[in-house]
DNA sequence: TACTATTCCTACATGGTGAATAGGAAATGC
DNA sequence: GCATTTCCTATTCACCATGTAGGAATAGTA
């Protein structure tokens, strides 16, 4: 959810160009519950992806050009790592607690091979494409 | 952890071979928790992927040759869908509550696209290429 | 300066689910 | 009949996803 709601919102913002969106605004097109949208718009700003301004007549705007934006990271700042285990992520690796020898798991390398199907789209995948389909 | 524990349980059948193996090996080899591998075993017995036999000289193996199993269905009867999102799922279709258009949502067209990238890995690995690995 | 609009922060609720544990019923071979 | 082993049902427990509520901080405007 947490990802979809982020995922339009960004796609909203991206489509929306030059013009400052308000959360409630955003929140409806992106048919997302108001606050907790908010939330999400907090973690998009830290992660370096959205300019948010506060007082009156401000709102949020990208803060790169949408086919500077992957869709990967946005991904990854509101979900956690791609990988569907820790230890098969790149961003984030950290060894199995109760795995002797990582390097030689069977599991772990099927497992970064999923991961790397998963960032062959999701890494490649600007939120210009995703947004204006180009 | 439990789709985890299930890949290395079947790695392990196998690898055994013709042999039965008994829960309480299997959550060794595998380091699983014994009574919650129990369970995991019941539901790929459902799934038929193994054989279980009960009482003296008991036990588990395979169902069919590790060639003819393929980690992709193993994963969905542990964890359920490949897809990140149902509305992506090939085998578990369901539409968003929320979603007017399925067949317009850009971010469903981005999550079959990311599914069948998992499908790609996880549907064309057999058992016996992850167990033995050929 | 006062006022209003907006984001941002903190705290809380709450239901669901992942990860087990416990105990015994049912089946099977010897 | 007895030992062994799987199988089923119930229960626990902690965490987290998904929100809600209320107000503090900030910024523009008259």
């Amino acid at each position: 959810m947490k990802a979809k709601y982020a995922l339009r919102a960004m796609r909203e913002l991206a489509l929306s160009g030059e013009n400052r969106l308000q959360a409630h605004e955003l929140a409806e097109r992106s048919r997302a519950p108001g606050k907790f949208l908010e939330a999400i718009l907090v973690d998009l700003r830290q992660a370096g992806f959205i300019d948010s301004r506060r007082g009156q007549r401000g709102g949020h705007t990208l803060a790169r050009a949408a086919e500077q934006i992957m869709i990967g990271d946005v991904i990854r700042a509101i979900d956690g790592p791609l990988a569907p285990v820790r230890c098969a992520s790149v961003t984030a690796y950290e060894p199995c607690r109760d795995c002797p020898n990582p390097d030689a798991c069977e599991l772990r390398a099927l497992m970064r091979e999923t991961r790397d199907a998963l960032s062959q789209v999701l890494d490649h995948r600007s939120l210009r494409e995703f947004a204006l389909g180009v």
